[in-house]
DNA sequence: GCGTTTTGTTTCAAATAATGAAACTCGGTT
DNA sequence: AACCGAGTTTCATTATTTGAAACAAAACGC
């Protein structure tokens, strides 16, 4: 991955280290992270102390492990309710979800990656944290090939460059030029379906959320099983999905709040 | 170790950043940081231009405001999953909510605040991030006093220095004084209440999670309204609440959390 | 329109903080 | 006792940050 022009001076390396205690998934000796570093001993050293200190990371002394720290969840609830369109978008897919008995995703382009914000289970509800803020590849789900369809060509083609096309299933495209072809005709379709690309068992259909200026702002999907339904049922869907993104975008659109505090 | 001026350099300074941005729970513009800020206009704007950069922060072009970034959630999925309780919890909450059916809060304390990491409504099942890094002051919430109250005593002591006694209602404990003296008959009956302390109409009963070694690593409390129940039928939940609270202590002890702040 | 104010952005020399090779500490092992 | 590996500290060097001042660009008042 190619992350070097970002050279945000201290607080952009001081972040390189959060996102990578944050890929291991786990807590994390800090000999792991130097073993995959590009910082020397000492400068890893600090930033990892001064993140503790912050709250950022959090410091396990019996087992001498890092893990990212509480004050994220904090300042991420902030994020969530005024940067996602989760809080605008919640009443349309409760109705929606209601209505149709599967599984919706809500989500954004964060930085190349597809960042699902919110989802609602028929039978859990919402279930927001255990799921929003995962990311997902672009290239291999419907919401993500949807939001991709619909960028403005450099970011396009810039976050093409950052697939890393590995082959979850038979079906998933394997390089940007079959990937290419079918942005195009999802764009033309304005729907995009994930026919088990990422994983086998799992189907969904996605309709972008645009703004008047058919700027994309994120992607409404509905997902299933193959052991309940095909495509065709998915399909029937397609209305009422189509509906609600609209509804979403232009709420999100009229959502700019008057300031006045 | 006191909280020197320059504690955590540059990268310290930015986090700062953040929280302020936070603070003001809505986009922002830069004047208005600034007159807040202890940090003169060009420092303060290259703060702001790097966590821009680096999706800490979001700009809203349009608007000319910054708003807490999409990259919080992405990195605030995985603090919640390995740093908070909640994914230990979460089974246990739900059998104890279907049981009762009133509401039920998990809070950690992250830098002396009650930070909520889950809450569980009847009504609407899990509402993670709307509730979820939310964070209400320790002195006058149930699940605020519990965790006090079992706190080891030297950051008990620097927890009540931080508390601004803020009197929300009539109920709400004025000083450190009486605060101090609830705290000890908590420990006492390991059980805290929250009567109208913090919203009136509010009401709640509240137990530590603790470890083995009477470590506090959280709290469990069930709220409910004041036109529908008493402290006394909030009482009659005791049993099950210490019991399912209880059990998230002996399960977070086997995965071994990282104990209080 | 034309000055004036407010708000946001850039410059640049001085001040400061970050850097990393090397050295050190502390358990555990041979 | 010597060795090893993980973690921590030191300190001279280097690079980044800093902020007063100047500049640019809107927003306002008349």
């Amino acid at each position: 991955m190619y992350d070097a022009p970002h050279a945000d001076g201290t607080v952009g390396k001081a972040m390189q280290v959060l996102d990578q205690v944050a890929s291991f998934e786990r807590p994390v000796r800090f000999s792991e992270l130097l073993a995959n570093s590009p910082f020397p001993k000492p400068t890893l050293y600090r930033f990892v102390q001064t993140l503790t200190n912050q709250g950022m990371l959090a410091f396990d002394a019996e087992r001498q492990t890092y893990s990212m720290g509480l004050r994220l969840v904090r300042l991420a609830h902030a994020a969530w309710r005024h940067s996602s369109l989760a809080s605008i978008a919640r009443p349309f897919i409760e109705t929606l979800a209601e209505e149709i008995g599967e599984a919706i995703h809500l989500a954004q382009i964060d930085n190349g990656h597809v960042l699902f914000v919110d989802k609602y289970k028929a039978t859990d509800k919402f279930d927001t944290l255990a799921q929003a803020g995962k990311i997902a590849p672009g290239y291999c789900t419907g919401v993500g090939k949807v939001i991709l369809a619909f960028m403005p060509e450099r970011a396009q083609k810039r976050a093409l460059e950052e697939q890393s096309f590995v082959a979850y299933t038979p079906n998933t495209h394997r390089n940007q030029k079959t990937l290419a072809a079918e942005l195009m005709s999802i764009r033309d379709a304005r729907v995009a379906y994930d026919r088990e690309e990422h994983e086998l068992g799992i189907i969904s259909i996605a309709c972008p959320i645009l703004t008047g200026q058919e700027q994309v702002v994120g992607a409404l999907s509905i997902a299933t099983s193959t052991n309940r339904y095909g495509i065709d049922e998915l399909n029937k869907h397609w209305p009422a999905l189509r509906e609600t993104a609209n509804s979403i975008g232009a709420q999100a659109e009229l959502w700019q709040v008057p300031v006045w505090s």
